[in-house]
Formats: structure tokens, sequence, C-alpha cells
DNA sequence: GTGGTCTAGACCACC
DNA sequence: GTGGTCTAGACCACT
């Protein structure tokens, strides 16, 4: 099992790709899809299934082990590193979350609003 | 009142300075909180407050009126229009709610654990 | 009769306003629609006809009378000059000919193809 | 062979340079002479043959993209988008044409002044 | 004073 | 090298 199939690069947004990979690759860490020790696809091959450079990719890896989420051994690929910096276990739902309450904060709307509307995005069938 | 309070930039943010203002006025005027009619504040003022050069923030008025939300006679600044495209009202928050659920899910929350996440958050002192 | 009817600013034009005025006063001189000694409506109520900034008009007819298409005596208003500048008759006509032979030359288009595009254009109806 | 020698910008005109480039381009793709998948020249060397600094072109490229005429992979340069937009062909040519009858016509000429004027124009030396 | 545009040079992300 | 964006300051047309 890959985890390629989970990984989505969206070529309009305005966030750089090398950021979208990073992103989403922390976030499976964080939340526990990707377990420590696991090992990440390579370069190469990540790149060639999301159509980017090879270039861009290693970026994406190079700053998460730059963050202490990922180690690169010579040639034995990059793997989950096996202690996780404290306190990043479920906190990216929890910061999800707060960002999706600030944004609507922002925008004048009430607790409550904000709630009825997360119930309706619930209901909603999945794309 | 105006509305420079309610507009931040995250300079730190991937997503380019003229983006985040021309988003985030556009929320404003889906959302109501911004009535037809009603003056943006001028160019140069908003770049000052926000320390951007004059040409990024008329970068986002620009798109703006390209989008039909704002009308601008030249001298006469730029006001919000009085007919908005149709079906901006609350879809804004909805949009923003759906997100959440999606980025949410696509880390394998399940919906209760997606409700709680919120709970919480709301619950947290405003920033 | 007045030649307000006659003009028309297209305030979406890249065209600036005073330069709109500014030909289409010409055009009608040089077309023989104006007569020499004839009296241009007074700034301001062009001005208020066509919805601009009396400078605007002003402008206009500034250029005009630097180009010695029109006089402007103290309290006597601006009128059309006697005598007109030589060669400016009926050339408005064949320079509008020539810019259209121009634009279509440069998108490759030939002589039988220009001539077509205009017989099918003179018989649509008018709008 | 390079699509430079097909691009003029007039200094003197009131149109913006940005939209001249926009405008001759599109007109150069409606016509077909440009075609699907040909590339257009960087940025760079355009503003440099055209005398214009590279973010006036810069912004006409990203006009076209918006328009959907013109397609940019970031580093791949920029290039014809595969799918016109429909009913463009020889729409250009016809347009200009009606253009030019309206002028004429706005100026009190008849059908014969106006096939008259354009003979002449035609058998005028190409400048 | 208000928006629109240009320039010149710079940095970024991408291939 | 390729497009995207930002800045800083400038000029223009308009009200």
């Amino acid at each position: 099992m890959s985890i390629d199939p989970e990984i989505r690069i969206n070529p309009h947004s305005h966030v750089p790709p090398f950021e979208q990979v990073r992103q989403q690759i922390a976030d499976l860490i964080a939340l526990g899809t990707l377990r420590p020790d696991q090992r990440l696809p390579p370069v190469r091959q990540l790149a060639a299934d999301l159509g980017l450079a090879n270039g861009t990719v290693a970026r994406a890896y190079q700053e998460l082990e730059a963050a202490g989420l990922v180690t690169t051994g010579r040639a034995a690929g990059t793997r989950i590193a096996a202690a996780l910096p404290p306190g990043s276990r479920g906190d990216i739902l929890a910061a999800k979350a707060v960002e999706y309450v600030a944004a609507a904060r922002r925008l004048g709307a009430g607790d409550e609003e904000i709630a009825r509307a997360l119930t309706t995005a619930l209901n909603k069938p999945v794309e």
C-alpha cells in the first residue's frame, strides 16, 4: 500500500506544489496514517506519480527532515522518524478546526451559525 | 468604522498578499459584512495599513472589479457593487465548513471526531 | 440641433474619455457634419450630458483648439474654425479604411478576404 | 520563425501597452496564425524586443491565461491552448470590418463611399 | 486625492 | 531559463 493515492496536488492553487506535498505528508504523519519507521516512496517515484519535477518532491522531503518528522539515511531511503516531535499527534485536526472557526468569526459568524454550517457540511455526500 | 481591521495579511503564508486581500474582501462581501454601495478604503491607505505596496492592493481591487464584486468610477473611489453575483450570500461559510470537513476526512477522522474538535475550538479564547 | 446625441462615451474603454470626446468631435468636423463657425455646446453642458467632469471636456476642447480645428473667443464660446487645416476634409474615412486594412493584414488576411469581410459587414442590419 | 515581428506597440496610443500586447496575441490566436500548442516567446524576450518591462508583458500573458486562450505550466513556458473558446475563428476579421463600417456610418458615409475608401486603402503600398 | 499603469530590479518556485 | 509576484516610486487621467 502506497501513500500516493492519498496525496493530491492542485496545480491551480496559489500554494506552491512543494508546500502542498509537505503539508499533506505532515498531516498523514500527525494523524497516524503513516506510522513510525514506515518508508516514504522514493522521490522519483512520487514525483512521477504526481506529475512533478524531482526537485519539487525532494524539497518537500528536505523540509520534513528539517522539521524532524522524517529521517534520511544515505541509501536507506526516507522513513518516518521513530520519535515524533511531542504534541504533533492529533493536533492537526484541532488546528484545522481552529482555522475554520477563525475564518468564520472573521466573517462575523456566531457560534451557532458556525456549528450549523458544520452540521450541514457533514451531511453532504462525500465527493 | 473602517474595514481595515477586519483584514489581516499573513506574510508567512505561501498565498501571495494580493490574493489574501482579494479573498478576504470577497468573503466580507459575500457574507454581507460589506454592504452594496459601501466604500472600500483607498488603495494607498489600505496598502499603508497592511504594509504593502500600492500596486499589490491595486491588483486586488482590480480583480474584484473584474469579478463584478466591486465598481470603480475612476476618481470616485471603489464601492461594493449594487447587484451581487447570484448565490453568494451565506455560501462562503458553507464552503469553509465543507473545506474543513474534507480536510478532516482526508485525514481519516470520523464525524464524531470532527464535531468534537470543533466544539473544542469554539470554546477556546479568541486570540 | 445639438451634437450631443452624436457623441458616445464608453467608460470601459482603455481610451481615456477626454480622448474619446476629442476624437469624435474632430471626426464630425472633418466629415462636415459640423460646419465652420458653428457653435460647440458649452463645456459644462456637454460634460453634464456625457456624465463627465468639466475638466475632462475642457481638455478635449483645448486640444481641438491647439490643433486649429476650433477657436475659443473669450465669452464667445467655442466655434468651429472658419478655415480648416488643409487636407482634413474627407481624409477621416480614408484613415479609418487604412486602419482596418492594416489590422486585417497584420492578422494575415489577403485582399480578397478583407473585401469579403467588408461586404458581409455592410449587409448586416444596423444596430 | 517567431511571432515577435508580428507584434507592434504604439507608444503614442492611449491604449496601455499591456493591453496592446494582449489584444494582438488574442487576435493572432483567433485568426489561426498562432496554432494550438505553439509556444509563445518567453516573457523576458518579448519584453526586450518590444522595449517593455517584464511585468508589462507578464500581465498580458496572465490575462490571456485567465481568458483560457493560453496555458502556462510554470517553468514550461506559455503555449496556445489546445481547445479554443468556441466561435473565435474568423470572427475577428468580421468584427474589425463591422467596427470600420460602424465608424464610417457614424460619420454619415454611405455604403458606396465606404467601399470606395476601402478600395483606395487596399491599393496603397504596404508601409 | 483616487484608481490605473509603467518601470526596474529583485526573489521565488519550478523544470 | 520560465512565469509569478513584490516593491518603490513615478506619471496619467479623472473628480
